[in-house]
DNA sequence: CAGCTGACAGATATTGAAATCTGTCAGCTG
DNA sequence: CAGCTGACAGATTTCAATATCTGTCAGCTG
């Protein structure tokens, strides 16, 4: 199988790894497979990442920001505060919802990491909760929210809302009366966010 | 052996089961073993449950029957409903935190059965929305809380809350700052529930 | 005859040998 | 000589044979 006579870098192998891992799953998903599909002895994919372990952690780590980074543009736009937090939490459990149904395999990968403790799945939620202070940041300094804190508020707000973005849910994301469930925590939340009278 | 020449009932099965599980865990944990604890033939423990699954599941169901139990005297505390609604999420996680810590193998045995979708774990689930609806009833009839549907609310904050009493979150009970996101996650809830003004 | 036993068939789990994989590195190649 | 290869040791996984378990039931027993 001649491969694209490119120099290897991480990037290609990045792609490879993921492409590997779609079609085969985490469990059954080797360097050596990756290697393979490369047309290059594994010994080279090690040239570029230290372990197995590391490899399908830079993997979900890219595949974590590619989520970060459509929830950016949502703490970024031009709308109150409330309805920035209302949208961001809609689309963090969309974002999810859609990736656990697409991509199982991927999915399955990302959940073996979140056990692993890995440090990107850390950094993913800091980076969420990081969003996430700044519109409610946002709420505080327009006078619509009422945080003291702004920052512990982010973090119980992103816990609250654990069942509608955390992988050890992903089954009960397709059952019938979710997307009510849903509301109702988020308008909770937002009703608790919201400045007093 | 000799074991206890009473007549052999559900009730000694399950408490043999108990201890079965206790020591050995839910993977090793045969209902000849149990048999064998209690000095009878297997066969005479199928007279009592049709199936290993509803052995393990009765053993789960006395053993969560034995939380909402101590739960339900907080639900008819004389208190102010803000407080018994704390006190109540405060004590159900203390609970589930409690028990993951004393009896693993037990514990084990639950996150088993919330897997398998039995019906005991959706049970005790409905049986804890039941009891949070009752409070939120009251503060709504105390004038305290302004739900509109008080089972809705109760369902969502039971949800909001779920980090800290479903299981699959058990391994995080013990690091610190655990505590501080509770009572950050209940303070954003309560304020949510409360009357405008 | 109510309750228990123990042998049985099919399903599941365990085990150990063989195959594969991970991670290293001396040496090849362009 | 930078980058890749492929052989290697030890770790892990696979696979098939074996053992154990689940669930049933005809018959024993008190």
């Amino acid at each position: 199988m001649p491969p694209t006579s490119e120099t290897l870098t991480a990037e290609r192998i990045l792609e490879a790894t993921e492409e590997v891992l779609r079609r085969h799953g985490p469990a059954k998903a080797t360097v050596v497979d990756v290697a393979r599909a490369l047309g290059v002895s594994h010994g080279s994919v090690y040239r570029h990442f230290r372990t197995k372990a590391a490899l399908r952690e830079a993997v979900t780590k890219r595949w974590l920001d590619r989520t970060s980074g459509q929830l950016s543009g949502i703490v970024a736009a031009d709308r109150v505060p409330e309805d920035r937090l209302r949208d961001w939490l809609a689309a963090l459990f969309a974002a999810k919802r859609r990736k656990a149904g697409e991509d199982p395999e991927l999915f399955a990968t990302y959940m073996v990491l979140t056990d692993e403790n890995g440090t990107a799945v850390g950094e993913h939620i800091t980076d969420l909760e990081t969003q996430l202070t700044r519109i409610i940041q946002a709420g505080v300094e327009a006078g619509d929210f009422a945080a003291t804190d702004p920052e512990a508020s982010a973090r119980a707000v992103f816990q609250a809302t654990g069942r509608f973005h955390d992988p050890c849910y992903a089954r009960e994301w397709e059952e019938p009366g979710t997307e009510a469930d849903f509301a109702a925590v988020v308008d909770l939340l937002v009703q608790g966010l919201r400045r007093a009278q």
